[in-house]
DNA sequence: ACATTTAATGCTAACGTTTGCACAAAAAAA
DNA sequence: TTTTTTTGTGCAAACGTTAGCATTAAATGT
């Protein structure tokens, strides 16, 4: 009893595997066969549960109902979010979702999008690395729909949703200038990722209309979650005289900041406001609890697959639209205004009150 | 120039299908196609860069190259972690992965391998739900590849990749004890998942060995990352007198537990000590740091990947290895000694030292 | 009675590969 | 020569479906 096929059913039924195929795929009606037989094979196949292969299917239709996705690091907690969200999306669809990490590196990106054409895939979710547009391009050229997310590609004409970087870090910037910080430094990565940019230049924007100085540290694209990050993110910090605020523009070089403020003995709260770019439980969870930049996952993942969803079908194949979704700055204790008393070096009472709205 | 297809190479060199076939396939030798016809069949797919479709290779071989993750949150920190691994390690292989969360639901879980099975996905590898394990069998006894982990299932048999959970969880209250620690909570799941109750088993061992109270709360499944966790949490420590340590039993429970004892205002190395099953990033860069017992995601993803392709290639098909790997206590800050008055009630300086080794 | 429409179903060629076997030509053996 | 072996290659079936067109039988129209 491996597996019944279709032409199972047609021996024993002693029909043409057509007609059954048209009764399976619910087209009796359109094809006129008659109620009788109809039920005959519904009866059968239900009793003898018969179950389609994908396979034969896709080779005859083109279609496989996989579509790819790929991100920077899936282990990531924004893109691991992500891709629980989408897989959660696509499954009512019947669509099924195979991913890779590109880690950044323009050359592997350029191979796994060539496997999975090969694999056939219907459609990919890209978080694209810097110079991979050429490729982009070849498969909107060949017809294969794609949706970018998370970083913007110039001169692509292709969908994309994705967060106002500029703004959202502008407005966090801001926020805390209006909690009474006066020197926030800035802690980014050295990469040529667009949003990345986006990020610095509204930092850069709030430094601008607030007159406050622009304190920028960026540590390199290899050494984001290595020991060496927390030592230059320290240094930078100390180096600076009376920072009283730091601003991190992504969850991970986040950790690595929290350890280098240990290192230094800084509290958050006390010696120091915080801030950071992508919010996750740990954030909320941690005490103090840290201001975020929260992207709207949820919101995001809805309109990539809906986006990629009405290309799939084919019809209107030419949609291009750029999506551009609010973000939301989630306030917590870390950007709360410091004690008036500010001795940067001498550790003392955590001043935070229990009465602060948690979460 | 769509897609270059076998047919069109047989047609343009004037020869037959099979020849190219076996050509490409490096089967010349043994099917005796000459040499010159060899070079020429290689030259020209490499001008004119045949790309063969894997669909009609699956169809006819049976085989996808695509295998299916099933974790119970692929959000999770610790089963993010796990996807990227075993992505990495299988790209080599050139075997694709498709996943999906399962929420641990059994009756989704069943319903999500039914559908991948009619994707034709090569293997499995599974976190499973309590209550799988017919569907588990059926897949065995239909001959296609499982690797179990994470949670064990009883009477299976089938390969499985897992950590002590027991013994670990033993060392870490262990460890609590021999640290000064007299009175150690534990917080865990209300759940059937095999490995829970093989925590829970291994703190009361270490309970029974050193003569400590046993203190358990069980969180509701459901309820795990919401508010009402964390006011359960914190209600249960303050009723019970004297707990000067807490330990949990998974890292989502973690972050319910940092804001319970925030809400109490019990600091972590003055107040109380912690410990948490599974390590990440977060637990490093909170001050204090957090001790935690390190599954070795690695070694888990090698084992996972190793059993199972050996079990895809057909040949030893029977492999049903059961592999228990060592889990890793990351001792900090968290589970150093108490100052030695310990005013529960009354916040005071943090007294945790720069002096201790960080990360 | 004959032609035409309509209803009900079947035939068969795809989809792009792989693979067992058949076959022809050339070389070797008889 | 004739037979056998070797060498090189092609044929065609198969994998399990779908879909365009063909076919048949019954019903309707003239």
């Amino acid at each position: 009893m491996s597996k019944l096929s279709i032409k199972d059913i047609a021996k024993a039924l002693n029909i043409s595997t057509a007609t059954i195929s048209y009764v399976l795929n619910g087209k009796a009606r359109e094809m006129r066969i008659s109620d009788s037989l109809e039920k005959k094979i519904l009866k059968f196949a239900r009793d003898n549960n018969y179950q389609p292969r994908k396979l034969p299917i896709s080779l005859r239709t083109g279609r496989t109902d996989i579509i790819c996705l790929m991100v920077e690091d899936i282990a990531d907690n924004f893109f691991a979010a992500i891709a629980g969200r989408i897989a959660e999306l696509t499954r009512p669809l019947g669509i099924k979702v195979v991913y890779m990490s590109t880690d950044n590196d323009t050359e592997k990106t350029r191979e796994l999008i060539a496997d999975f054409r090969r694999q056939n895939v219907d459609g990919f979710i890209i978080s694209p690395p810097p110079g991979i547009e050429r490729d982009i391009r070849q498969l909107i050229s060949d017809e294969i729909p794609v949706v970018l997310f998370d970083r913007p590609l110039k001169n692509i004409r292709t969908p994309y949703v994705g967060v106002d970087n500029g703004k959202s870090s502008e407005n966090a910037v801001m926020h805390l200038y209006n909690q009474g910080f006066r020197h926030v430094a800035f802690i980014t990565l050295d990469s040529d990722q667009g949003q990345m940019a986006d990020r610095l230049n509204g930092y850069k924007r709030a430094a601008g209309r607030t007159g406050m100085p622009v304190l920028v540290k960026k540590i390199g694209f290899a050494e984001r979650d290595t020991p060496a990050a927390v030592e230059k993110i320290a240094r930078f910090l100390s180096s600076k005289s009376g920072i009283d605020a730091v601003f991190f523009a992504t969850g991970s070089l986040a950790l690595s900041g929290l350890e280098a403020l240990r290192l230094l003995s800084w509290k958050i709260g006390h010696d120091v406001g915080m801030v950071v770019f992508d919010d996750n439980n740990f954030l909320r969870a941690h005490s103090p609890s840290i201001t975020a930049v929260a992207q709207p996952v949820n919101e995001l993942c809805e309109a990539l697959v809906n986006l990629l969803s009405t290309n799939l079908t084919g019809k209107s194949n030419k949609k291009t639209e750029k999506i551009i979704l609010p973000t939301k700055l989630v306030v917590r204790q870390s950007s709360m205004p410091l004690p008036a008393a500010n001795p940067v070096t001498t550790p003392a009472a955590a001043p935070i009150a229990a009465k602060h709205k948690i979460g």
